[in-house]
Formats: C-alpha cells, sequence, structure tokens
DNA sequence: AGATTTATTGACCGTATGGTCAATAGAGGG
DNA sequence: CCCTCTATTGACCATACGGTCAATAAATCT
C-alpha cells in the first residue's frame, strides 16, 4: 500500500555516524533542553532517520550518557591543553580557572548540553546517574592537587575535601554565569574569582 | 455501562487540599525525580483523585511552580529564623551557613524538590524558567551584605558580585554533598566553609 | 426540606514519545 | 556479475502522559 521503506541514501563510517549523530544531540540539547530533546528532533537535526539511531545506541539513556562522556572528554581535553600542572600550585589553579572560564566562549553548546545532561538523566529510581561518580573524580584530583600545596608550603593548611567541592561549586557557578551573562569578560571573572579562593588558601 | 463518576468521600477545606497536593508532590518528587513526577502519581500519593489536581491548580507547570514558591519559603524562613541581621557581617555569614547546613537534615525532602523543579521546569523554549530571577534576589541581597561588610571595616574590598555568585555556588554544593554524603557532620561542614570563605574575604 | 453550590470522582481523549522491524539499496568480495 | 552483508529507511506499535468533562454527593443556603 504505502512506499516501500527506503535504502540508505548516503553510507557513511561508523565512527562518522556516531559522531555525527552526538553532534546533532549536544545541538538539541542546548538549543530546546533536555525535556524537549526528542528522538525525532535529534535525528532531524542530524538529517538521519529516527531508526538509525537504535543502530549506534540502544536507547535514549544510552545516548545520553555517550553525550555525556564525549562532551565531559572534550572539555577536559581543552582545559588541560595549556596547562602545566608542575607549576606552583596556586598558578595551576590560575591557569586552570582560566581555562575553565574561556570554556564558555569556546564550547557553549557543549557546556549546555552536559549541564543538562547531568542535571536530567535519572535511574529508573529517581537517582542521578551521573552527578556522584562523575564529580566524585574530579574532587579527588582537585585534593592531590591541594596537598601538594600545603606540602610545599604556599597553601595552608585546610579542608581540602570542603575546598574540593566549594572550587567545583565556583566553576560551575562561574560558567553559569558566563552563559548567562554574556557581557561578563570571562578572564576578568576568572581572575575576581581567582583572587577570592586563593585568599581563602594561599600561605600568607 | 460504566460506574458512574462516584462523588467525594470527604470533602475538605480548600487550602488543606492545596497544602496536601502540594506535599505530596514534594514528596513524589524527591523519591523519583522530575520526569518521573507524573501527575496520577502525585495524585495516588496524595490520596487523591486525578482529576482534583486541576480543581486546584491549571496544570502541571503551575502545580511545579506553586511547590517551588512554597518550598522557597519554607526553607528561606527556616534559615532565617535565628539570624541576628544586625549583628556583624562574618557573624551572620557563619550563622547564615550553619542554618543552610542545618536544612540537609530538617528539611532534606523540600531540598530535593526544589533542586529538582529549579533545574527541569523549563519554558516552552527551554530557557528554565526559574534560575535567572531566582538567584538574581539572593545575589542582591548577599551584595548587599558583603557591601555593609566593606563599610563596617570588617570585609576587605572584593568583587561582591564574584562573591556572591561563589557563595551561592559553595552553599548548593554543600547542600547537595551533606545530601549525598550523610555520613558528614553539616555543622563541620559549615563551619569549614565558613573559615574557607572568611579567610578570603575578611580584613585580617 | 428543598434548592444551590462545588469539591470530587472516574472514565475518556489526543498526542507524542521511545522503541520495533521488515524491506531496501549500496558497498565489497569472490 | 552475482552474492552477501549491513547501514539505512519509513511505516508501525504500545504506552503513558497531560488534560477534559459529565456525573455525583456532601456541604451550605434559604
Amino acid at each position: 500500500m504505502s512506499a516501500p521503506p527506503g535504502g540508505p541514501r548516503r553510507r557513511l563510517d561508523e565512527d562518522r555516524r556516531r559522531a555525527q549523530i552526538i553532534t546533532a544531540a549536544v545541538e538539541v540539547l542546548d538549543e530546546v533542553g533536555y525535556g524537549a530533546a526528542t528522538l525525532t528532533r535529534i535525528a532531524d537535526c542530524a538529517a538521519v532517520s529516527k531508526g538509525l539511531i537504535w543502530h549506534y545506541f540502544t536507547g535514549k539513556d544510552d545516548l545520553m550518557t555517550a553525550v555525556a562522556e564525549s562532551t565531559l572528554t572534550t572539555l577536559t581535553d581543552g582545559i588541560a591543553d595549556g596547562l602545566d600542572r608542575t607549576a606552583p600550585v596556586p598558578d595551576v589553579l590560575r591557569s586552570a580557572l582560566r581555562g575553565a572560564a574561556d570554556l564558555s566562549r569556546t564550547h557553549r553548546k557543549e557546556l549546555n548540553a552536559l549541564y543538562r545532561i547531568v542535571h536530567n538523566l535519572h535511574g529508573p529510581d529517581g537517582t542521578p546517574k551521573m552527578t556522584l561518580a562523575f564529580y566524585e573524580t574530579t574532587y579527588q584530583a582537585q585534593e592531590n592537587l591541594f596537598r601538594r600545596g600545603q606540602v610545599e608550603g604556599s597553601l595552608r593548611d585546610f579542608d581540602t575535601r570542603v575546598m574540593a567541592v566549594t572550587y567545583q561549586g565556583a566553576v560551575d557557578m562561574m560558567l553559569g554565569y558566563l552563559n548567562e551573562h554574556p557581557e561578563t569578560e570571562p578572564r576578568a571573572y576568572a581572575d575576581a574569582l581567582a583572587d577570592l579562593l586563593l585568599n581563602g588558601i594561599e600561605r600568607s
């Protein structure tokens, strides 16, 4: 009766297609938010049929997880570049904050998409799926950095765990704020924040 | 054919019913998250028929907004109590942090529910509905407090806007952390955080 | 007691979504 | 040149959700 299912227009390399779909997902997530980021919309944005998504991902959750992982890698790499981890700890922190602030301009969509996934992807029980283990890794990395500073004498004594959590919150808020206030200069914010945080922990 | 729609079992005062539904919504939001917080579930939890919800609210968004407002009032009142705003600024900050930390034990569900709504209630375009105006109010209140401290000489000079945003982030993270790590002593965290933040801004 | 109001119900509807699948066509191997 | 493999498609499905509404009975009014 109806037209038979058409074959492919163009065949593409597997990895490329995956990346293409993920990119489209980032775009859509950034534009309409998580709830409205329907698979139909994503497929449309990727100029691909909806059915194809299940050829590359096992479902929506799987796709979103993949997007989150991919995006997170991109972002952390973005910060890691041009960061000399062997420098004095205060300098590392300043650079890291600047790097993060820059992301708000160079990777706006990715930040937005990741933010949305993290805050929306729940397990069946309602437990957030990413947040916990997600942050725990960076907490420990930060704590190591702080402890190094304390050992080296550049930082005074303080609760490294609380500081790591606070630092993460400060960065998150900075990114959110820069996103909502495009008129704010990222570097200026980053430097002001560095002053605040370092004043609290630097050995005077 | 089918049983006719039954009348009410028990009539209840209007305000009570509203409150009852809102309470149920908080419960459900806390338990299963925003996406799974369906009106059917909320109605069940409130031991009320689904249709009744539209008698008190114009729709899901309206209900969620009402829940957010109600919850926010409860929480801010909870902090405001036992807070002497005329005290020296550093003392006010310490008290406020303790008050906030205490909420993680006394108002766990409310915090969770509010968090979920704030991060999930979008407008039709995907724009978050609450976040912006929501935070802006508290930013200004915080900035006023910081400026008072600067005028009075208890705080050094710093960017009050960046500090307000950072402070808010620190509190949010603290609440999230305390929620996910019940073994952590709220007061201890609050005090450690106060030390960190005040060290960064207090005039030494 | 009768009339009126309205809080409450359960059945119903339209829709949009995540997900399935047989059919298809292009690429590549023999 | 055929045969196999598989990336790709469009039609289809089940479902669950937000939302509507006529019917009903408890309260209230007169």
